[in-house]
Parts: C-alpha cells; structure tokens; sequence
DNA sequence: CATTCTGTACCAATACTGTGGTACAGTTTG
DNA sequence: CAAACTGTACCACAGTATTGGTACAGAATG
C-alpha cells in the first residue's frame, strides 16, 4: 500500500491519512483481515510522526474498520462488500475518471473540479434523498 | 449570496467561506465589481465572528479576487470570463450533477463519493498533464 | 528466556483556528 | 457636519493539530 499525504493541504494528514485507508478499503484495494504496516514503520515512509499514525489508527479502530491488536498489528475489519456492490463500485470509478479527466482536457484545475463536486455534494444532500 | 458553513467539517471556517466564494466567482454567480457583504453583516449571518470573516476576505484579496475599500465595502474583481468558457462550464456542472445524483442513487454516500474523486484527482494529477 | 517487534500512554512545545472584545480610520449618507 | 456605515488592527483566550521525546506493556521470534 502506498498512501500520499499532502502536508500543504491544510487537511489535518491523520485525516488525509483515514481517508485514503477508508478508500483503499472501500475500492477492496485492501481485504478484511490485511495486516497494516506498523505504525512506526508507516510513521516513518510518511515523514510523520508516529503519534499522527496512531491517531488515524485508533479513530479508524473507532470506526471499525481497524483491530489493532496490542503486540502483534493492525489488522483491516471490514466485510468483503458482495458482487453486487463491486460492479457498481467498478462502474462508479469509471464514470468518475472519466468526467475528472475529461474536465481536467477542458482546462479545468484540480481545484476547480473539487469545488464543482463540493458544491453539487453540498446542494444535492441538504435534506434527505432517500426517505 | 448564500453561503452555507460547516462547522463540524473539520475544514477550516474561513477557508471554507473562501472555497465558496471562489465557487460562486467561477460560475457567474458574483461577477465583477459586484458587492460582498460587509464584514459584520456576513458574520452575522454565517454566526461566526467578524474576525473569521475578515481572515477569509483578506486572503482573498491577496489572491486578487476581491478589493477591499476601506470605508466602502468588499468588491469582486475577475475577469468576466468569455462565452467558451461559460459554455464548458454549464457543461461540466451538468456532468457533474449526473454523476453525484446517479452514485447516491446507487447508495453511495457522499463521503464516498468525496473520496472517489479526491483518489481520482490524486492519481490524475501525480505528473503534468499537459506539457 | 531474552530480544525485538507490536500498540499504548503520557508530556512539553509550537502553531493554527476561531472567538469576543475593543478601538481606530476611511467612506457614505442624511 | 454628524451619524452610521465600511475595513483594519489589536488583544487575550480556548481548543485543536502536530511534533519529538520517553516510557510501558503485550506478542512474536530466535
């Protein structure tokens, strides 16, 4: 696993660093019982401290995602997302490549594209959508 | 102009404001020489403190997308942009709102949507794109 | 059993964010 | 001119994010 923090972003990087293992999860890049590096070693290929990744990795143990097992590792707990839900992820990361790549051929900044989505994000879940 | 803040985004308030405010110059929505809201006014109505407000107009004003005058009031300053790029951009927004309604149609909430687009813009953007 | 790995738990220091308050200075309005 | 608006400039305070350090405790390895 290779995550990419960006120190610059003004997003917190224990939260840049949860999002991308939530992310890695969710896409199945990473499996149900998948051992993590150690927090140290992650600490270190980040350039981080070691207390940032011990942050992420508790609130993701929170969240559930993560058992860390004292002594041993951090272990991914999550399950296996069925068949169903795999194809509609599949077809979602392809509709999603291809209108960022399109926008960015259209001279679109990356910036621009986030705040595009953020503001459809925001208008399209004011209230709830599906009662 | 409504701005909608979120406090528990664990994103800054005044960048916030300024992502929103850039969003709104972008689409047209504020347009050269139109007047913001004074300082006080907004905070009140975002109920934030007047200091916030005034950290986020300042910064954008070193970007050069607003001009304070003092005693006057906060003015936009852009270029209008030309019928080409209005016309992509109706277009790109019209994508993009397809694309958000289709994917929490299909369940997917809207931070995973987030994440989707935010991995997508990380793995689109590594190198330059266009050289 | 001893070493070495793992997570866990502190602490002090620094920086940023946001608040609430006060005050000053320039512009507009009546 | 005077009042009411504008931006600007401080300040002290609290909360959070992050770092670097040290240390302890459980598990795996030889």
């Amino acid at each position: 696993m290779i995550f990419r923090l960006n120190p610059a972003s003004g997003h917190p990087l224990y939260l840049q660093l949860m999002e991308q293992v939530r992310h890695a999860v969710e896409t199945g890049v990473l499996q149900d019982g998948d051992l993590m590096p150690s927090i140290r070693t992650l600490a270190e290929e980040l350039v981080i401290s070691h207390n940032t990744v011990a942050k992420a990795y508790m609130e993701l143990q929170h969240e559930g995602l993560l058992e860390l097992r004292h002594g041993s590792g951090a272990y991914i707990s999550a399950p296996r997302s069925g068949k169903a839900r795999a194809a509609k992820l599949l077809k979602a990361q392809t509709r999603v490549r291809s209108v960022v790549e399109d926008l960015l051929d259209d001279d679109f900044s990356a910036d621009e594209i986030r705040r595009l989505f953020e503001a459809q994000l925001i208008h399209s879940t004011v209230s709830v959508r599906k009662p």
